[in-house]
DNA sequence: TCTATTTACTGACTGACAGTAATACTTTAG
DNA sequence: CTAAAGTATTACTGTCAGTCAGTAAATAGA
């Protein structure tokens, strides 16, 4: 009796391809500027169909922007796995938040604006549960990645890996954020190159954790990624 | 002549009634909850008349989020001119930031509504241009008492002192927003007291950016606000 | 194979709400 | 006293999220 399951996979399918043609449009337009209507001929169907498959029009932006964790709970994935030592880990781990922002801006967008009180109440718990579920899995990645850069001493052990990870997390977030919508005005007004100044950050709140002597090691590496860069 | 001058004293009261109507609704509803109808009521007047006034309801937000900086200012500007040392001052300016974010909770929240992109497009470039204007000034007052702290020694001088701020500042406003939205969560899932890393981190920013013998004051500034805890 | 039932889908509608046009009322200027 | 300018309102329009009543197709049961 495959029919049950045959039935299952066509309704998931059609759920992704409305996912699809939501994501257009909402990299496109944004929340508010996109319809509904528009979502519905995107995905050639009627737009009563999309209700059948998502309660709101704001529940359909989290169920995009879910993909978007996803999305980084792999870069993140790579860049632990592929580091050597704890300090390259560290170091990829930075990259890898760089590379969300730089190469997928749209879905940096829609995590942000989860943040906004404005936007829950329109969202149903099950999927405001499903974000969270996701969002848990990159902050536990991380969080344990950071555990056990203090248990190999690494990392130092006089502040709470957890609280460490909120702090290097939210300033990188702030100031990218900053960097989306106020870039110019920061070049322009006040000769600020807002792209350095997160480097920088990065690199005191780096350095701030770690250990001395994997301190000294990060140094190293950041001279090597400089001369990279010198001789591309 | 005075007869323009009072017609302009009637208008800019009238704009005012306003401004009170639509705060009460904003601070209670937000920005998308809250409909014009409910603040032409709140203002005793038609919504026609609202219209004569701002051009759209995202400028109306924009215009109440205005008084915010005003507030905002006042308390950086007590802060600066009451401590005596720029230790002092800087602690002062921390507090004033924390006091905003406790006391004036809706205002602080209009403020990061302004960094989504979805808003700029509803709102006219006069108010936006108000708005940064009066951010500006905000901004000035913060810079320039960290230029001032370089040149008397008392913050390191091999950090742009702009670059520095932007740091501080972006860290707390992200952290703040974190714990307006995610307190509990983090209480309940992780046992993290967020308000708690917040002064963590605020107390590592701020011991990074003191010259050697500013963070001594800085220290003992800490110890005495301890001392003052425990006694009351 | 015929009929009943469930599933997937849709067109047409509703209600809410931002914004506007037409019009009336009030004050000022000549 | 009247024209003009300014202030306000009522009644409207257009847009859009979300719903409802119903259709068509697939499936199950006889």
């Amino acid at each position: 009796m495959g029919i049950h399951e045959r039935k299952e996979r066509e309704k998931e399918r059609r759920k992704e391809e409305i996912l699809d043609a939501a994501q257009r449009v909402f990299f496109e337009k944004g929340l508010n500027s996109a319809t509904m209507d528009e979502i519905a001929e995107a995905a050639e169907l009627s737009k009563a169909t999309l209700y059948l498959h998502f309660v709101s029009k704001e529940d359909l932006y989290l169920a995009v922007a879910i993909r978007g964790l996803g999305i980084a709970h792999e870069l993140f994935k790579e860049a632990i796995d592929g580091g050597t030592t704890i300090v390259e880990k560290l170091n990829g781990v930075k990259k890898a938040y760089t590379t969300l922002f730089n190469t997928h801006r749209n879905y940096f967008r829609m995590f942000s604006f989860f943040q906004t009180p404005q936007f829950h109440k329109q969202v149903s718990d099950a999927m405001k549960d499903a974000f969270r579920v996701e969002s848990n899995k990159n902050w536990e990645m991380i969080i344990s990645f950071f555990a056990r850069g203090v248990s190999e001493k690494r990392i130092r052990n006089d502040f709470d890996p957890v609280e460490m990870a909120i702090v290097i997390w939210s300033n990188a977030a702030s100031l990218m954020s900053r960097i989306d919508s106020e870039a110019e005005v920061w070049k322009y007004r006040r000769n600020i190159d807002l792209n350095k100044t997160l480097e920088t950050s990065f690199r005191l709140l780096i350095e701030a954790i770690l250990t001395p002597e994997a301190r000294l090691e990060y140094a190293e590496l950041l001279r090597d990624e400089e001369k990279h860069i010198q001789f591309k």
